[in-house]
DNA sequence: ATGAAAGCGCTAACAC
DNA sequence: GTGTTAGCGCTTTCAT
């Protein structure tokens, strides 16, 4: 621990101020104030009525030793840490971490703090990243499922362990969870494609055995396809099965070897926009001419989009909203305060750009 | 706190042991084992012999009801966590949340646990949480610093406290810190451009006030135009002000108005590869073509490098190597283990892709 | 080789 | 309105 307190002072300047050879403890606030340590503990959480003077002379003494309580000892105490756990797949994919910031903001507004885990895809990780977190006795727990594991979700729910589940839906009724309303998105992408006057139309995605995601914005394709009339062909869906974003050499073989002599549908779905990405690339590459002969859409709105060529056209997904909302659901619960909603299904809208054209 | 044990058996399933009303406690285990708690202390820390009988018991006793050491009451003791904090100023930046990636890798190896705080960019808020962090007992920190503060860092370096610094130079000789070559990655590449026949190569930067890495690319960039005898032209630098990466509005206004009419040069080495991409649209937009008549090199070596168009040239960044070697120096410090190398600048590459052609 | 007990810093029930 | 004290779960010194 540091030995010493730290201030900034009203001129913005970090002043450093050495005590002792130790940070102080609420002891050493009741000897300064001249008070007992029950006394301290009452003034800063304000538990009882203390005199006005009394406090002042205690909140004198707290900042003249810059004194901050210790959290360990009073999560020892109270069995609460002001912490809150984030159990997330992979960092490093930017819808988590977006969500992620989200959190964040929300864990420091009100005063938490944000204990991160990784389960690198991988249940068992998940579940010894769980038991560590519950070491650190966290008062919360945020689960982004980046496959169906149920059992993990469920054993802290039937503990009523506050939980809040992220980019996916709990199936146990209870559990509190926010989504994007994924099927909604490629109905959407689909009905706008028909629009435009395409009806050969193609998906991109991940294998969906077990990622509920995944599985949805499959299903909200065939939807958006069964709903105008079309037909599947089956040679237009692309399946990538490395599981991992940004692994796309398998997705990037298949389209070139399906449509080198085959002809391509004239638009295509894609699972995320990185798949959108990879696409452009690949029929750029075999000689296409993107939006002219092949239109696309995208999903996740990434910022990227705006840089490719064409712009691509996507599914606009709130990251923001979600990981702030999720983080206010989590602590509402911790806090005992009364949720009018624990189930959020966000809409999604098409954000337009250049890379659909009206079929020719 | 979960009141239940949870296992993974040996055929992976995950199974669920309820015990009593609560979690149990090292007085649980010694009444199991009928021992004295100082002696299930001992056997779970290997901190003094015990018989082999005795131990077995002890190891029963935890299997069977599901123990697990209480974290938070150790910390109290030992004042000690295993948990570090990490501060970084946006988890959404991808370079960060990849660096990031890297260290939970390491911490979970190493059973630690990460706690990340974001500082927004904002001293005013790193200084917010790492009282927050310390208050959490964590054993050391990493600082990602996005601007300099050198306050922050040493405040906590001059208790002898296991700091590592990420992506900045500390100025302290004592602070350890890991960094790339930051100078010498825009040195080469103009070299790169200038052997491809280059001479009038312009810059797209943020304003480098208070970053030193923005500083650095800078500076290297110049240097690049020293030493190969070519004179700076202040037109060629275009400089973004709002410090914010994908806030790039800016950049992309001041090259069209700059470049409309006036010719531009040949070619252009970036600050990040944002740039480069907001460049290519840019330039696009004005009826260049690229890499035909301007060719571009980036920075970072962005996943998206290979899905623009023209693919992007750019400088790799070891993200991984980052982050994992910040924590394992971090861990090292905090283990007390002997540090060969206190101070580590990794060397950078150019990874060709096709933004840079022969100059005509 | 094992047990007893103090104490880390705090909260909260109870005493005055 | 303020003080006294037990005890959260653990480590560690000192006894035995």
């Amino acid at each position: 621990m540091y030995n010493q307190a730290t201030f900034v002072n009203e001129a913005g300047k970090i002043v450093i101020v050495k005590k002792k050879g130790k940070r102080p403890s609420i002891k050493d606030i009741a000897s300064e104030a001249g008070v007992n340590i029950s006394t301290v503990s009452h003034v800063l959480n304000k538990s009882k009525f203390v005199m006005d003077v009394t406090k002042k002379r205690v909140l004198d003494a707290v900042e003249k030793l810059g004194y901050r309580p210790n959290m360990v000892a009073r999560s020892l105490r109270t069995k609460k840490s002001r912490a809150v756990g984030v159990i997330v797949p992979d960092i490093a994919n930017p819808f988590f971490a977006q969500v992620i910031r989200g959190m964040e903001e929300v864990t420091r507004q009100r005063k938490y703090t944000l204990i991160l885990a990784c389960s690198f895809y991988n249940p068992r990780v998940e579940r010894d990243q769980i038991d560590i977190l519950m070491d650190h006795f966290i008062d919360g727990l945020i689960f982004f499922c980046g496959y169906d594991s149920p059992e993990n979700v469920d054993f802290t729910q039937k503990n009523h362990f506050p939980v809040v589940v992220v980019d996916r839906y709990a199936e146990n009724i209870e559990t509190p969870w926010i989504n994007v309303d994924n099927m909604l998105g490629t109905e959407l992408a689909v009905d706008y494609l028909v629009r435009r006057g395409h009806r050969e139309i193609g998906f991109v995605t991940f294998s969906h055995e077990n990622q509920t995601t995944v599985r949805h914005r499959y299903e909200g394709f065939m939807r958006g396809l069964a709903n105008n009339g079309i037909p599947c062909n089956p040679e237009y869906v692309i399946i990538e099965n490395s599981g991992r974003l940004k692994e796309l050499t398998e997705s990037l073989s298949i389209l070139k070897e399906r449509f080198s002599s085959r002809k391509p549908p004239t638009a295509f779905v894609t699972m995320a926009d990185i798949f959108a990405f990879a696409l452009i690339r690949a029929f750029k590459d075999m000689g296409f001419r993107l939006p002219g002969d092949i239109s696309v859409i995208g999903f996740g709105n990434d910022d990227m989009c705006d840089y490719v060529d064409p712009p691509l056209t996507s599914v606009f997904m709130p990251t923001d909203i979600m990981g702030k909302t999720a983080m206010e659901l989590l602590i509402d619960q911790i806090e005992g305060r009364e949720i009018e909603r624990k189930q959020i299904l966000l809409p999604l809208r098409i954000v337009e750009r250049q890379s659909v054209v009206d079929r020719r």
